[in-house]
DNA sequence: AAGCGTCAGTCAATCGATTGCGCAAATCCT
DNA sequence: AGGATTTGCGCAATCGATTGACTGACGCTT
């Protein structure tokens, strides 16, 4: 239908130079018109190069255009794992607002430290992104080196780190709700599962659970350190358990312990939330545990889409800046903390 | 460390002229030497190239490349949700065997099918990519006309088309499976619960879970659409909960589903597995649910993976073919299926 | 010594667009 | 009317690489 008549061969995509010819015009004419660039010609050169456009179906060539443009029009993002509901959240933010603004995403599942760094310089030196949003930890020299070998802009997102700057949501101030929330059902013998210290988000919710809980008077309380993943939660679950004076309630301090959390209460035949109550972090997941946990929801999917934004911002050349979520941490009451048992 | 010391500029990325210049040769031998092109140079020479490649950190600008060879080095996966883990892990799968075959993937997460549309047509005609995955539905007419309109490599993954190839598991074996285990664990009273026949997922499981049924002669079940997700799992294992002449056992024909069936019953006080048994599709998330979920795991991973490579062969010019993952649905034996309770 | 082949590279076109500069014709100003 | 300015558009370089055709020097053959 949009195909010449007279071309026998595949149907090639129309360049510039088509349009140019068909209309006995210039390319750069075609180009200015089409691109609107400031240049002035006659309404019906301008027309018939629309028209002709349209007529063939005209669309730049990225690749092209890019290259003398200096411009990818690509952003790529890199994460550990986009099975984790917590980075598919991210990821989904990410690639929804850099489709808003023009970019598209390059997203890449890195196993280790290692590819993340060959995937780092495969995506930057060979210049296929404009920025890069990261989304795995930052210690290993190698990758440090890389980023400072090859400069780009870049954020990091949901981790803050020494080099470069970071776009986080408030993880003090949601561990903070948690304890308060705990407090305020009336507990006194908390546990905090975290992860190691090395994530610096777990270092920021166990501070402000720590807070929390200082606050009320309540400074003993277990801290647990199970990794950040179903199991990681089922197991510190179990050793709160086994704990001598048992805690009443436990915060998960993320989504996957969350999960966890509940799947180890019950193996060991615990009511939730009768003999234990469980507050988490995140959410969506969450509604459907059984009992359904009540969590303190961050907003995962504006981290990405904030960490795009930033990238283009300074892409643009505006001053790089650490963002942290405006959107404040809310609680969302589900069935997952009552009060504390009677006897204790 | 890299860098020529006289150069004031900002560190400009090395490029095969600057290599030339530096070692008095045309950037045609640069060129045919780097990409080991056959061209006939010394053994010094060479090497001087090599060396000053080196030095320089030489990376080959990938979109300058990819205009001239008409090799975008990117496929495209487009998914109408990535928080979906069924979606996320066949897109981990595409993700990692894209790199490991030397392609980026560009990710997107389309809301409708409008947008379907115009991101199909924003990566395909501007010639972003070299292929397309597409793990959304096919149906309406604009994105069947934009792939007609512009014709690329692609193939569609967990979903067949009218148009072009797929890939997918063998969902019927793994509702046939599904059905042969909660009858051997001797239910008669069985529920599907699947998506509307839109979806040729939910058909073929379907048909699976029927086959299954009548081989032992179980013709009559409960049959609910509840669309495939969280919510639409509980709703319909809620509706299967008050039917009368209630099932003693649920097939939920999609991991979301199974999640939202252990979630419904446990609302409604079903012990599961004592008075109801669930076997769900898919796994990982099922091992932590309430009780953990019996599954027939079928290889999404793979699924995505094997996207990849079909995209890629047919990009190389291999003849376009169906395929349906060779690696079987296996059972996991987990809480969720018992006998059925003894009176009914 | 003329002819031929090989070696080691070079030349130049090309991929498809963007963009600063230049220039003739048209229009404006006084 | 004649110079100044604006309008409308073309020229050519450029982004960074790839690739087929070509060439000058050298060695070998007969």
């Amino acid at each position: 239908m949009n195909r010449d008549a007279q071309s026998k061969g595949p149907p090639r995509p129309a360049t510039l130079k088509d349009i140019a010819t068909a209309l006995n015009v210039d390319v750069s004419t075609v180009s200015k018109v089409l691109s609107g660039g400031g240049i002035s010609v006659r309404p019906e050169t301008r027309q018939a190069i629309m028209d002709e456009a349209q007529r063939l179906n005209y669309r730049p060539h990225a690749l092209a255009r890019n290259l003398r443009t200096r411009r990818a029009g690509a952003l790529g993002i890199m994460l550990p794992n986009l099975t984790n509901p917590v980075y598919a959240s991210i990821v989904r933010g990410a690639v929804r607002r850099a489709d808003q603004i023009g970019y598209v995403m390059l997203v890449a599942d890195v196993e280790d430290e290692a590819s993340s760094t060959s995937v780092y310089l495969k995506l930057v030196s060979e210049r296929r992104v404009d920025g890069m949003i990261i989304a795995v930890s930052a210690q290993s020299k190698e990758i440090i080196a890389a980023i400072e070998d090859n400069p780009i802009p870049h954020v990091f997102v949901n981790r803050r780190a020494r080099i470069g700057r970071s776009v986080t949501v408030d993880d003090y101030a949601a561990a903070y709700l948690a304890a308060r929330t705990l407090i305020a059902a009336g507990h006194s013998r908390l546990a905090f599962i975290g992860d190691s210290d090395a994530l610096d988000t777990a270092q920021r919710r166990r501070a402000g659970f720590l807070k929390g809980c200082s606050e009320a008077g309540l400074l003993p309380f277990l801290d647990v350190v199970g990794p950040y993943s179903r199991r990681g939660g089922y197991e510190a679950t179990l050793k709160v358990l086994d704990a001598p004076e048992r805690p009443t309630a436990i915060f998960a301090s993320n989504l996957l312990v969350g999960i966890g959390s509940v799947a180890a209460a019950r193996a060991r035949k615990v009511l939730v939330p009768e003999e234990l109550s469980i507050i988490t972090l995140d959410a969506e997941d969450a509604e459907y545990t059984s009992p359904p946990l009540t969590a303190i929801a961050t907003a995962l999917d504006e981290m990405g889409a904030r960490a795009v934004d930033e990238v283009d911002a300074i892409f643009h050349g505006r001053e790089p800046k650490d963002v942290v979520i405006e959107s404040p941490p809310r609680l969302i009451v589900r069935a997952s903390v009552g009060p504390p048992p009677k006897r204790g």
